[in-house]
This record gives structure tokens, C-alpha cells and sequence, in this order.
DNA sequence: GTTAGCACTCTCCTCCGTTGAGTGCTAACA
DNA sequence: TGTTAGCACTCAACGGAGGAGAGTGCTAAC
């Protein structure tokens, strides 16, 4: 026993219903449907197939039938057809993602709200991941009397700052020339020969050991925390307005996953090569996340540097609404850090 | 008619029960307890005499009692004594405290975490404030053709850093010179000043003109957005543990102001002379946090920095417990942010 | 193959009645 | 005069009974 073209219709009429309502469908709420032309009984018929088939589900004996998983996954594998937003809605994205910083965490910041706002359901965006990380520049700027800022620049742009120690008495302009020597000789290198060109840079250098030797450890721990990146919930409280989620413990799980960087990063992936990927229920590690959808894109930040962006909702999803409104912010992102790059 | 003795004290039973309960607190309970010697009788008609003096409300007519805003400020003003953590306990936060990386980020990002879990009410850390903003160092880094990264170090040691065009065929060096002498120029001025010592400079150096007036932007939009500090959040989702937020309803309503950066900054104010600030209820600013307690303290950064932690939760959260973490949390951060400065 | 009819199932809602915690009042007591 | 025992009263919470309604599966007719 396959699926006929009357299964396929009679599921999608069923999903489409479910997505909406969060009801359990009854066969004759399908049967009313404009398109499908067939009584009650028919579609009775063709929903008991459509059970063992392993496509829906009987909460109880009496009560309609609800989407499985594996329903969802044909839904979206071989129903889902991308749209198109409306130019209203596009320019009204566009509108909201207007800002007159050109900070990158701005813009990120500014698209996991918009993102939540234009689907009502939880956003994620991690912050661009750095390629092939190089340092492009390092500068030490005296802050007071035994204490400097070190500030080092990446390839793609992205700052790194920590405090560090220097020497008492040591001048400004001194730190300058420091700062233009390890400049010199530290830019454009990979990762993996900095330690060994510090360890030449200290052996020149020796009387600038302690300050070279802090300032090598704040860059490894920076290359240590490469995969740190910052990542941007929006709409987190969203999904407390769906009734899959009025159970307060079931909200609380799924907020805690919200909680934990590291978490979202792993739930994130890293986008993948595809342009969209949709993971459903018990397809996400995350055990809390059984009975959601998360769905993520990526967008780029110049040639090198790619970030995800993604949206986590229930498993009865407005999959194609999702999946064009990620895939337009996608777009608009990284439009918008090109721009700046 | 006063609060007597007894009075303060059957009140101060009935509110530390309901703390710890969230029930309604019944005459029987408060007679039982050790240090109160009176029968239900006795205590039922002084629970009608708080009542009708405001302290005591009942939600319905067999019910017991619960404490109204009114008997949490005279708890807060005059019952309230901070405790000390044991210490066990404030070793635990130490190590929970530790960190390799000296980014002040990091150390305020970990602080909320382990203030709400040392509470298990939902914190809050505002970044440092910035006192009176100085520029101390500028920097101009090439990227790429045509794009470079502006980097601006002011003096509390928080850089802003930006993406910016240039004239393609600028060299390194020439940036590197540029850069010193905005510094010179720059470093150490007032705000208020900056903008006419850069009208003075971009007539001395109209060839730049562009680069420059773009510079000068950047700028100008980092010191607007001087208020826009970063504020982290630990422990959303531990109120949802509490029964008063059981009904969905109140929770998404208490999330919604976690997640509005302005709004957690309006809240926890500026910290204030107090070492520690309480406001209970109503006398919050935001009305979704009317049937909640804000505590806020103040850390230090260095001299001029300072920042507000705190800690939201019901109203009859454990005050006692919450005023010691956060006077303890407070040094703490204050001593990490010190030691790296 | 499709559909009407019908008996059956099961949840949900509402309507009591009961239970128990707690109060307020009164009268007795120290 | 303050304190306490006793008692009637109130009200939310719990639980069972019964009806309504939505939906199913099966059978027989078209």
C-alpha cells in the first residue's frame, strides 16, 4: 500500500488543518474542504490507511487524527513549496532592519528580533564563524600607569580586547613600536606558527618577556575561544503563546535550552551547505527540543566568514511561512554586512 | 492603633511562612509555631488587626492570610538583617566565578549565571557605565581594499570598533599615520570638543576629507550610543519554577521584559549610593514586574566604571538570602574587574 | 469504489455533594 | 482585661455522575 495522489491530498488537507488549529482533524472537518471531494466516510477510510502507514496519529479513540513526525517530514520534503514574501512585508523588514550603526552585532542583534517579530516563533542567530582565522593586527594602547589594553584585529574583522599587565615606566611610544613589530610579524600568519614565531619574537626580546609572554597567552586563549561566538535569541517568550505550550513545564525545558550558549550553538549546526535545513522533532540532538522544528540558514559575511541564522518553533509549524522569511533575511543579512565589508 | 511587639512578631511569622510556602498562612499554622505562644484565638484577632491596618490580605473569606505589599517593606526596612554565606558556599561561587579569559565580558556574562543560580531567582548585569567618556586611542586597520576597521579605545578601557570605507590605494603606513595623529589630537579631550578639534582637522587635511568625515561619524554615533550598554541575563526561565508563575500567562508576560534590553536597563536603574536598592511590587516602574521584587547593587570598574547587577524574583522572594548574595556578588565582580585593571 | 446510517467510544463540561481549612463571634476563664 | 475554647459559618477544592458532542469503525446499499 503506497500514497495515491488522494493520500497525499487528504494528508496535506490534514497537516495544513493541524498547523493551524493544534485541534486533533476529523474526517469531516477535511471532507468540507474546498478541493477535496469526498464524504466523511471516504476520508475516514483513506485516514485509518493513512494511521498505519504511520503518517497520523489517534490521541485517543474518540478524537480526530494528528500528524507523526514522518508526516511532517514528507510535508516538507515533497509538499513545501517556498513563497514569496509580499514587497509590503519586505520593506517593512527591510525598514526595521535599518540602523545607522555598522556594528555587526548590531545588525545580528537588530535580525534575531525581526526574525521573531515576522514569524512569532523563537530566533537564533549565531555570529559570523571566522573561516580560516589569521590576525591581521595587534595593538597594545597604554590605559593607565601598569596597564594597557591589547586589541587584536582578525581577518575578518572581528575584534578581540583583553586587559593586560605591562611594565611600570614603560612609554607610549614604546608600546607603538611593540605593537607595529608584532604587527609585522604576526599578520596574515596561520594560527599554528604563532606560538613558534612568539617563541622567536621573546628570545629577540628579552627584556620585554613579561609583556610579550601575557600578550601571547591572550591571543591563544582568543584562538581558544574561536568557536565562542556570540549568539542572539529573539522571541523567546513567542512560543509561550502556543498551546503546546501551556504546560509550564514543558516551557521551562524549552527555555533552558534557550539558556545555554553552547547548547544553541550545537542546535544551530553550522548551516550546512544546503540553503535551508530543517530539522524535525526527534531529528534535533537536544532531547528537550523532541517536539520542535528548528530550522536554519546561513548567511555570509564577506568571502570568508559565515554565520546561521535559524528559528525554532513547534513541530506543526508554518513550515513554508518560515522557510521564506529565513531564507529573505538570510539574504538581507548578509547584504547588509557585505555592505559594510 | 500601632504595631506593638507582638504584632511585628506574628506579622514576621505569617510572611516568613508564605515565603516559603506561597499559601495562604491560617492562624493555626503561625500558633504552632516555636517563639509564638499564643493560641489561634489570639492570633486570629491580631491577623484582624493587621489586616485592617493594611499589612494582611486574604483572598478569600476562609482562606488564610497573605502578606500584602505594605508588610514586604516594613519587612525589607525593619526585620530585614543580611546574613553572611558560609564558607562553603562562597567558595563555590569563586571557583564558579573563575575564568582563563580577561575580556570583562566574560566575567560579567559568567556572573549572571552564577548569580541566578546561586538565588534561583532570575539576575541581571549591566555592563560598566561609562563615567565621563574619553577617547583615548584611535585606530584605523585595513581589511581589505577599499574597507578598513576603525577601532576607538576610550578610557574606561571599552572599545568600539566599526566597519568603514577608505580611498582604495591607501597604504598601511598611511593609515598608521593618519591613526597616530587622530590620537594626538584626540586622545584625552572631552566629548563636547571632539567635534570641533575634527572640523579643525579635516581643514587641515582635506584630502582625507572622506575618510575622515566618515571616522568622525563613527564616532559620534559610539558616543550616542554611550547608553547602549550590554546587559546579560542569567536564569530566565527559574521563575517559571515559582507557582505564582504556573499560569502561562504571567510568565510570557515576565519574559517579555527580559527581552527588551531598554526595558532590563530602565529596571534595574543605575544602582544608585545604596549599596543595595530594593523595590518591592508596585513601586517598580514597569507594570509587568508589579508583582515582582527588584533588587539591584552596584560593582566597580576601576575608578570612574561602574555597573548594576541584580536580581528579580516574586514578591515574596527570600530577601535575606537574595541581599547577601548580591552584596557578596558585587565585591566579587568589583575585585575581578580591578584585578585586571 | 463511494457513501449513508448507526452503534459505539471517549473526552469535556457541568452540576452537585462532601471535605477540610480557616474565619469570626461569643462566652467562659485566669 | 487579655486570652482561650467552642461553635456556627464560609468557601475553595476534590471527585463522582450524567449529558453533550465530536469522532470513529463497521455494515449495507448505491
Amino acid at each position: 500500500m503506497g500514497l495515491d495522489e488522494r493520500k497525499f491530498l487528504i494528508l496535506q488537507a490534514i497537516i495544513d488543518d493541524y498547523i493551524t488549529t493544534a485541534m486533533p482533524v476529523g474526517s469531516r472537518t477535511i471532507s468540507r474542504k474546498a478541493g477535496v471531494g469526498f464524504s466523511p466516510a471516504t476520508i475516514r477510510n483513506e485516514m485509518s490507511d493513512l494511521e498505519e502507514l504511520g503518517y497520523l496519529a489517534q490521541p485517543h479513540t474518540s478524537a480526530g487524527r494528528v500528524p507523526s513526525y514522518k508526516a511532517y517530514r514528507l510535508y516538507v520534503d515533497k509538499l513545501l513549496k517556498a513563497g514569496q514574501l509580499s514587497g509590503e512585508e519586505r520593506q517593512k523588514i527591510a525598514q526595521h532592519m535599518q540602523t545607522r550603526s555598522r556594528q555587526v552585532e548590531t545588525v545580528i542583534r537588530r535580525a534575531a528580533r525581526v526574525l521573531s517579530d515576522a514569524t512569532k516563533y523563537t530566533s537564533v542567530v549565531v555570529a559570523p564563524h571566522i573561516g580560516s582565522l589569521r590576525i591581521r593586527h595587534v595593538q597594545i594602547v597604554p590605559v593607565s600607569s601598569g596597564t594597557a589594553m591589547l586589541i587584536i584585529v582578525t581577518s575578518a574583522g572581528i575584534v578581540k580586547d583583553a586587559v593586560i599587565s605591562i611594565p611600570e615606566g614603560l612609554s607610549a611610544d614604546h608600546l607603538y613600536g611593540i605593537s607595529r613589530m608584532l604587527t609585522e610579524r604576526l599578520a596574515g600568519q596561520p594560527i599554528e606558527s604563532v606560538r613558534q614565531i612568539f617563541a622567536d619574537i621573546i628570545r629577540d626580546m628579552g627584556n620585554e618577556r613579561k609583556l610579550l609572554a601575557e600578550t601571547m597567552q591572550v591571543i591563544e586563549e582568543n584562538i581558544a575561544a574561536v568557536d565562542d561566538r556570540d549568539v542572539y535569541v529573539g522571541g523567546s517568550a513567542n512560543l509561550l503563546n502556543y498551546p503546546e505550550y501551556s504546560d509550564v513545564d514543558k516551557a521551562r525545558n524549552f527555555l533552558s535550552v534557550l539558556e545555554s550558549r553552547d547548547t544553541l550553538r550545537r542546535v544551530m549546526g553550522d548551516g550546512g551547505d544546503m540553503e535551508i535545513t530543517i530539522r524535525i522533532g526527534p531529528e534535533n540532538e537536544v532531547p528537550e527540543l523532541s517536539d520542535c522544528s528548528v530550522l536554519t540558514a546561513s548567511y555570509r559575511m564577506g568571502d570568508q566568514s559565515t554565520g546561521t541564522l535559524g528559528i525554532i518553533g513547534p513541530t506543526r509549524m508554518n513550515y513554508s511561512r518560515a522557510v521564506t522569511v529565513l531564507a529573505f533575511m538570510g539574504r538581507a543579512i548578509s547584504q547588509l554586512l557585505s555592505d559594510n565589508k
